[in-house]
This record gives C-alpha cells, sequence and structure tokens, in this order.
DNA sequence: GCAAAAGTGTTTGGATTACACCCATGC
DNA sequence: GCATGGGTGTAATCCAAACACTTTTGC
C-alpha cells in the first residue's frame, strides 16, 4: 500500500524556532543567538533546537529556549510549521515555529550551550540568518501583527508603566504607519488602563503620563463578553 | 551534549490531516472518511496519512486528499500541528493540519485506497472521530471562522450562484448568531457582486435574485489598498 | 520666549442599529 | 386570501477622520 516499508516512514526528525519578540525604542525586536556549531556556524539565527522523540512540542520549546538563552516562564505560542524536504542540509528536520511577547527590560539573558551571543535585533532591520530563518521570521512576525490587531496582547510587549505615546508607537510600528494622536487617545478609552501619580523623568519637554493595564478589570471583561480588542 | 545520539533523532514520522469544509443547507460541513484498516478500524476520521520523507507538505497534503477521496485542485492552507508524544498509537507521529474550502455542489468525491466511506458531516454535529480528530478539527474551525471574519473567502464555500439569504447564513453558522437581513445587505454594500437576470426556482415563496462575486474587480480593488473586507 | 512633545475639543460624514413596511410566489 | 420568505426605507445613534488648539516642561 505504501512505497516504501512502514518503519522507514520513522525517519525523519523535528525542531522548534523560538521567536521572541520585544519592544524597545520605538521597534520591535526579536532575540537572535550566534550559532557556535555546525551548519550554519557564526551566523544569526532564531534560537531552536532539535526535539526529544518523546518530548512534547510546548514543553521541548521552554526547554531549548531556556538552554539557549536563560530565559523562563516564558509563555509561548504555536505559529507556522515550515518543512521544506530541503531545508535542513542533515536530513529531514521538520520545524514548528513558536513565538512569545516579553516585556525587554524585565528580562536578563544570556548565551549558553551553543549560542555564543544573544542580540535583540528590531524585526526590520535583521540580516541573512541561518537556514530558512529569514522566512520564519518573516511570517511569524507577519502572525504577531495580525494579532496585535484582534488579541490583547500588546501589554505583554510594553513595559509594565507606559506612556500613551509609547503604546501609539508600538502599533504605528506594528502597522507601519502613522496614527492621528488624539484619536489614537479617543480609540482606546475603551481600554482598562490604570494612571499612576508618577511621571515620566529625563526629557526635556513636558513629561507625559505614565499608564498600566487593569488587567483583572480586562480580564472580567473579556469573560462578560462586554469588549472585543480591535486596532 | 545531547541526552542521544544525533541519528536517534530520527525516528519520528509525520503525517498531514485535510480538513475540507463546504457549504449546503445553511451548514458548514467537513468531509470524513471511515478508515477500513487499524488503528481506529471502523472510526470515522479526518482525510490523513502518513507523508513520504522526502516529500514536501504541500504536495503531500494533495496527493493524500487525492488518493482518499478523490478530490483534486483543492488549494490547500496549512492550520496547526499537533504534536503530543501520545497521540498515536504507533510512535512519535506529529501532524500538521491543512484546512481548504470548497463548492460542495461542484464536486464529486468517493472513497479511495482505505477509506470506505466518505461523508459530509455538519461541523457541529460530528461525533467522535479517531485519534486526536476532534481536537484538531474543533480548532480548525476556530481558524475558519477567524478567516472568514478578516478576508474575503466566503467566496471559496458558497455555490457559484448564490442568493444573499444564502450568503447570511454562512455568516450566521460561523458566528453562531443571527443577523438583522436589512443591516447585513447594507454591510454587504461594498463586496463587488453581479447580479445575474436568472432567479431561484422551485420555492414557495417569491424567489430571490441569485448573485456571484465579480472576483476580478475585487481583486483590483484589494491590490489597491481600496478595501479591507471586514464582517 | 521658544522648541518640543503632551494632551484635549469640535466638526463632519459615514457606518451601524433597530424596526417597520411592502412585494412576489405557491397553495 | 394567506403563509412564507424576499427585499427596502427611515431615523437615531455611534464612530472615525481631520484638524486646530491649549498645556507643561527644559533651556
Amino acid at each position: 500500500m505504501y512505497k516504501i516499508e512502514f518503519s522507514d516512514f520513522f525517519s525523519s526528525a523535528f525542531s522548534v524556532d523560538c521567536l521572541i519578540f520585544g519592544f524597545t525604542e520605538g521597534k520591535i525586536k526579536t532575540l537572535l543567538i550566534k550559532r557556535s556549531i555546525e551548519p550554519y556556524k557564526d551566523y544569526w539565527a532564531i534560537p531552536g533546537d532539535l526535539v526529544y522523540p518523546d518530548e512534547d512540542l510546548p514543553l521541548a520549546a521552554e526547554r531549548i529556549l531556556r538552554e539557549l538563552t536563560g530565559l523562563t516562564n516564558v509563555q509561548m505560542h504555536q505559529a507556522h510549521t515550515f518543512g521544506s524536504p530541503s531545508r535542513h542540509p542533515q536530513g529531514r528536520v521538520i520545524t514548528i515555529a513558536y513565538y512569545a511577547l516579553v516585556r525587554i527590560e524585565e528580562l536578563s539573558i544570556k548565551a549558553s550551550s551553543w549560542a555564543d551571543e544573544v542580540r535583540w535585533e528590531p524585526v526590520l532591520e535583521v540580516g541573512d540568518l541561518a537556514f530558512d530563518h529569514n522566512e520564519i521570521l518573516e511570517a511569524t512576525f507577519d502572525r504577531l501583527n495580525k494579532q496585535l490587531s484582534i488579541e490583547p496582547i500588546c501589554f505583554e510587549l510594553l513595559p509594565e508603566k507606559f506612556t500613551l505615546n509609547e503604546f501609539q508607537q508600538l502599533f504605528e510600528y506594528s502597522k507601519g504607519i502613522p496614527f492621528d494622536k488624539a484619536n489614537f487617545r479617543k480609540k482606546i478609552k475603551g481600554i482598562p488602563l490604570v494612571k499612576h501619580t508618577e511621571k515620566q523623568t529625563n526629557v526635556k519637554h513636558r513629561p507625559a503620563n505614565l499608564f498600566s493595564f487593569n488587567t483583572c478589570k480586562e480580564l472580567d471583561r473579556l469573560e462578560e463578553n462586554e469588549w472585543a480588542f480591535k486596532m
């Protein structure tokens, strides 16, 4: 019935790649590592590795991210699967992309295992990466952008306390177009924000107010179907 | 560096599952096959099979759908990948879900290979399926529903000529809520439809007008960024 | 005072909602 | 005639875009 023996189907490997996105200085950035081993030694790459044959995918994604960058407690979501027969020089390796959103300032990352260095690179400025990682990054960033428009996940990228301008810049980078300040602020009126008494410091203009998301309130309302996030 | 030999990673198999969605009688339906072989012999299942170690994923999806159901020329899109180590009783098999939208009336399907029967089943009424196929169906139907709201793919589900009521019913089934007829028709004013002189027949009430989508015009406008589909 | 960015108000036109009403067909 | 769904109009309301304006800080 099959053109090969049934047992010969069990000859492939698979890997996960972890696309970690953060936001600073008005740009969405992604975490890259420098490979210290072949293939693609000394190339920059998305953190990723082979999955053990008895390992579940989400756990593998956590483990691999931790081993290469030291990051823990990062909630990852599955994106696209890439399976071109020629994408890996050492055999058939299907890779499943996972992505996560993090607050860059709250993290300490450090290269380990076979990662020589780690770096945050603005998504729109990355150069040539190992394997088909440019394609993977592009597809996953597209997906992130779509998600940002329909689900309240921008909260995970912004710092704990942020200005409304930073909030706006995040969406401007995501969509690639500038927004009108007044209209943007009217639009987000429906989102439950907490205003702090504390203000921005060390700026040579009028200091902006700092806000946080009221996560509890927001989740309550989501459950009650009182609002649909839409940007 | 690894806990097992490098070569031992190459011991997994992977499959694709093809979720084919259609729309008739006011319901979105999916194509199921009855398995004639173990495991899960005589269970209903999503059409799917193992991918050859040197075969590309999209081509495998086409081949497998053709072998089991006779369907050809169906454009498939990748959805989620399911990889729980215990999901297949005969070894580690990762499965990648692909989905497609088709016009049921234009197709002739017939069971072949190890499929005993094929059947169109309303998505919201399917019973227990083989493997983790209920989970796969649910996740993929969710994804389809989201896509229906943001991209003009409803065209692929409706018959070539359709009534505005059928159009409305498709979205009502997708969202699970009824719409106001007059308002629905105002909303779709922006979509380029062609009205036929021909009308509905064999109904015991006033016959409805038949419409088709003006695909060319629609694509032109998409390219010019003149409209964003939103339902 | 001036530059720079924070922050707000007003107008306008287009979309969304709720609801009522008329029309064509089979029986 | 009447049941059944097809098809349309209106008024109230909400929302988004465009744009101008005021405020607060550092220098």
